[in-house]
DNA sequence: GTCTATAACTTGATAGAC
DNA sequence: GTCTATCAAGTTATAGAC
């Protein structure tokens, strides 16, 4: 019982974290912040877990692992170039609205991971790049996509809907499904109607 | 003469201080990681600024009004909506070209900037962001742009080029044109070849 | 204008009583 | 497990000699 009520308290001090380290950044986000915000004193925080960076680095490794697996699948698909990039367009606008914070914190304080993790971070996202380069490339051979520089839509994409968290809230107007409708609509067809 | 060396130390603090943002964040960079940087003792580089949170004012208002003087440019231009928009994604391709590390501060920092700074930002972007919108909803009314939902038009676009800084080079590979002409073409006409 | 010295404060983390 | 007390290090900024 005590083991569970401990287990509880530190879930509560890491989706807390989160949500601290989105609203001010991990840096300007203290311990004494944190603690507050789970009815502790700061030193008892260390009581649950080892260290702030503890923390962030779960984040970004939690989210990392998810975003490979997501890609795993994606290759394993039979199907043509542009609906493997709608699937991971998918994935991607999903993870935004079911996981914000999380998501959030993984793409935007990444950064203040120290080594080895900040190394091992940033192999694990060049390698996602690089599987998500390689359906481009494809698409563009086999005449699925446009002729347009790999580079250049593999990040146009992605920051598309890497970003989402700086405006989409769930809770706003606008639903899920036409979120997700729209955005994959947009990118893949264009904002402009010819005539 | 004397007082010329001053300015050009300023603008020499001013810009080792823009770079020291993007790199580290505004919260980890430091006073003496910028004395370093401008061959100064910490507490010298008061001679020349009143303190850390005036360069980052700075540079984050001179864009915001970088911005804001581009949209009423754009606003009195006699054309369509398609190449309104088409002229803002340039307005901020290029400037994320031409000023990269300013932008990337004003992009990724301007959240700690403190009262009163802060809402007055916030307003400014909103502003900006409000007139984008209506270039928009007009473009989507007179059947120029596609029936999406503005607000996940306008900002899949803004995402796409208002993050460029993060994985655009401009000494790379890819030429300034080229990035260009990708981009609008890929936003405006989607990355999908119909057959 | 630049320096040394330092004020005043905040940071992450630990020691030890209970 | 939580607390109070505290440490060591780092922070922005200032005072005052030169």
């Amino acid at each position: 019982m005590q083991d569970n009520e401990k287990k509880n308290k530190k879930q509560e001090i890491y989706r807390e974290a989160a949500k601290l380290f989105m609203e001010k950044g991990y840096n300007a986000a203290s311990m004494r912040d944190l603690a507050d915000r789970v009815q502790l004193k700061a030193s008892s925080l260390y009581s649950h877990i080892g260290s702030k960076e503890e923390i962030l680095v779960k984040i970004c490794f939690d989210n990392a692992h998810r975003f490979t697996e997501g890609m795993d699948k994606v290759e394993k698909m039979n199907c043509n170039t542009a609906e493997k990039i709608e699937s991971l367009l998918k994935l991607h606008i999903r993870t935004a609205i079911e996981e914000t914070t999380a998501v959030t914190v993984f793409n935007d304080e990444w950064r203040h991971l120290s080594e080895p993790y900040l190394s091992d971070f940033i192999s694990m996202r060049k390698d996602y790049e690089n599987r998500f380069r390689k359906i481009i490339k494809l698409g563009v051979e086999e005449g699925d996509l446009k002729n347009v520089n790999a580079e250049v839509m593999l990040y146009s994409l992605l920051n598309s809907v890497h970003w989402l968290h700086k405006w989409y809230k769930p809770e706003g107007k606008i639903k899920a499904e036409e979120l997700e409708k729209d955005i994959i609509e947009m990118l893949m067809g264009g904002v402009k109607i010819e005539r």
